[in-house]
RNA sequence: GGCCCGUUCGUCUAACGGUUAGGACAUCAGAUUUUCAUUCUGGUAAUAGGGGUUCGAUUCCCCUACGGGCUACCA
């Protein structure tokens, strides 16, 4: 049982958090970990006893185990991203380790597209196959040679056994089997005497067939009637029923292990201390519990904590179903090299990995404040799994284009300046002047929700509009707004200094000489200038646009709008 | 079907037995900006239902309902 000496100020100083959210009070630093070697009371919020502690021998190591199959779609990235900040947090290490036991779902191009997530949204393992470490390797496929003997042990106790069982025969169980009160049978202690396997058949028998070279699996055999359980950090205590899961596979014919053996070993010789991966991973964990009691001893297991599920429209979010929310689901963009179907990502919609981060730590975690918006700095200060709460969410498109533009508005305008630049370039606008680039983006960027609104909101300072909103201007144009821009560029040549208040200054005076009100005569200067009813206040405009380019293209829209 | 997890405004959430149930997004109305956005002000809007426990339940327990997940030699 691992404490975590957090700083809290409500009620004491300091005080601790226990994983199966028990609060403590105590008086620690905050940040470090200990470990409790008893518990003063067993359930007391205000707790003025002593309790016994001894700091935390092992540095905090936390994994990331994905799968190279595809895209990495929200609920991966904040997995992740938990895992990153927990890690950090306690001063401790995040470990990516490729999970690519199933050589049959192998993507070309999946691990690198990991890589690249990774480093877009800033949150780099310390140790992966990439990067490198003292646990290696970090690829499963690499470290097939390690898992056999863990599965061949446990069959030497009794725990495990060997299934001969080929994929037909499996169908035809479940086949046979089926009924409508059990609509999907299991291999488990109910039917495992009737399938070919090393319980069932006698040591002779199965001593053959694998002599004979026999393809086969290992299975664990799940006892019957008992209770695992086990402590989840966000979920408190959660118990099964051994009876009701299934004898599942731990190594497969091809000799690779499954999930199930593979996460226990490698968590164990990778030092893991903290395990955290999404919910729907909760049924098999009683799997992981009882292995880890067999194997390594339940007092050297991680803590686990089930982090809630992201919901899609439909329920999980689903790589399978990637665009058709009508949002992106994937951190980047994503090419299945199959089908070749191009699949859009947030940063490629246009979110800043700032953003994107903030807005995944808050899909299920807050502060207790009712601060929304977190660097990764302030994340990494203040999160705790504690705060994890248990209920899945949906995602919220609309709040996520929220913080977006909050980050947008936020962000100095350096820091984004070479993101806009190569967006400017990728839609061939040429950006020449980097002073100029910063100087549009001061003045646009409060309306901009997405990086790619840029292109609109910042295009027409560099090239003349190519098309014009005519239609906005049109229905109320007449022979004294014609005259009115003709004497305004003359009156612009003539500016002393080129300031927006001193065009706004020269164009109203113009504008009450000739008895014209000064709005009917802004949308059609915004439309001469801009092309479209959009952009920054038009005189700020002007100014930037510079008086040759401002005059010149008040000239050409005029001959337009007269023409028309 | 079985097992597991969950359930507070439409959405994300706050509340560690005592609050007029708070905030944010979205939405609506207004102010400002006689482009749009920003900004500001205000409004609508929630404890799934039923039983307990308690002086008092959003909060603890049980049942029901609903939602989700799992039920592969996939992770």
């Amino acid at each position: 049982m691992w404490a975590v000496i957090k700083s809290e100020i409500k009620y004491f100083p300091f005080c601790i958090y226990t994983p199966d959210i028990r609060r403590i009070d105590f008086l620690q630093p905050p940040g470090s970990l200990y470990k409790i070697l008893s518990h003063p009371y067993k359930d007391n919020r205000f707790n003025y006893g002593s309790l016994s502690l001894q700091p935390m021998s092992q540095k905090v190591r936390v994994r990331f185990a994905p799968s190279p199959t595809g895209g990495l779609h929200l609920g991966g990235v904040r997995t992740v991203l938990y895992n990153y900040l927990f890690a950090k947090r306690h001063g401790g290490d995040f470990i990516l380790r490729i999970e690519d036991t199933d050589q049959t779902r192998f993507v070309p191009g999946a691990e690198e597209y990991i890589y690249n997530c990774l480093k877009w949204t800033g949150l780099e393992p310390d140790e992966s196959p990439l990067h490198g470490g003292a646990y290696g390797p970090y690829r499963q496929s690499e470290r097939k040679e390690l898992y056999r003997q863990y599965a061949e042990q446990l069959v030497k106790e009794g725990r495990a056994y060997y299934a001969f069982d080929t994929p037909e025969e499996l169908e035809a169980m479940r086949h046979n089997y089926k009924s409508e009160q059990n609509p999907s049978p299991q291999y488990d202690h109910t039917l495992r005497l009737k399938m070919r396997n090393s319980i069932r058949l006698s040591k002779e028998e199965t001593d053959k067939l694998i002599a004979d070279g026999t393809k086969h699996v290992i299975r664990i055999k799940m006892p019957e009637r008992e209770t695992v359980s086990f402590k989840d950090m966000i979920r408190g205590e959660v118990s099964f029923d051994t009876s009701v899961v299934d004898d599942k596979v731990l190594l497969k014919a091809d000799g690779m292990p499954t999930y199930h053996l593979a996460v226990v070993v490698d968590d164990y010789l990778m030092k893991i201390t903290h395990a955290f991966r999404g919910e729907e991973w909760l049924p098999s964990a009683p799997v992981h519990v009882l292995l880890w009691k067999y194997l390594f001893g339940l007092e050297n297991m991680p803590q686990w904590a089930h982090l809630p599920l992201i919901l899609g429209p439909n329920g999980k979010l689903s790589k399978r179903d990637g665009a058709k929310y009508g949002f992106p689901v994937f951190a980047m963009s994503w090419t299945d090299p199959k089908t070749n179907e191009l699949t859009e990502g947030f940063k490629e919609k246009g979110f800043l990995p700032e953003a994107f981060i903030n807005l995944l730590a808050l899909l299920g975690w807050n502060d207790g404040t009712e601060q929304e918006i977190f660097s990764k700095e302030e994340l990494i200060e203040k999160f705790s799994m504690e705060r994890v709460h248990s209920g899945g969410a949906k995602f919220d498109y609309e709040k996520a284009k929220w913080f977006n533009h909050e980050w947008i508005k936020k962000s100095a305008v350096k820091s984004i300046k070479s993101k806009v630049k190569s967006l400017f370039e990728e839609n061939n606008i040429i950006v020449s002047d980097d002073t100029f680039l910063e100087k549009v983006i001061a003045v646009v960027k409060d309306r901009c929700t997405l990086l790619s609104d840029f292109i609109q909101q910042g295009s027409f300072f560099f090239q003349e509009p190519e098309k014009y909103d005519i239609d906005a201007v049109k229905p109320k144009w007449n022979e004294a707004k014609k005259n009115f821009f003709l004497s305004f560029t003359e009156e612009l040549k003539a500016i002393p200094e080129w300031k927006s208040a001193f065009i706004e200054d020269a164009f109203k005076k113009l504008a009450a000489l000739q008895n014209i009100k000064p709005g009917e005569l802004q949308l059609p200067l915004r439309i001469m200038l801009v092309g479209g009813k959009f952009g920054p206040p038009v005189f700020e405009i002007a100014e930037l646009l510079d008086k040759e380019n401002t005059i010149h293209r008040i000239q050409k829209a005029l001959s337009l709008f007269s023409a028309g």
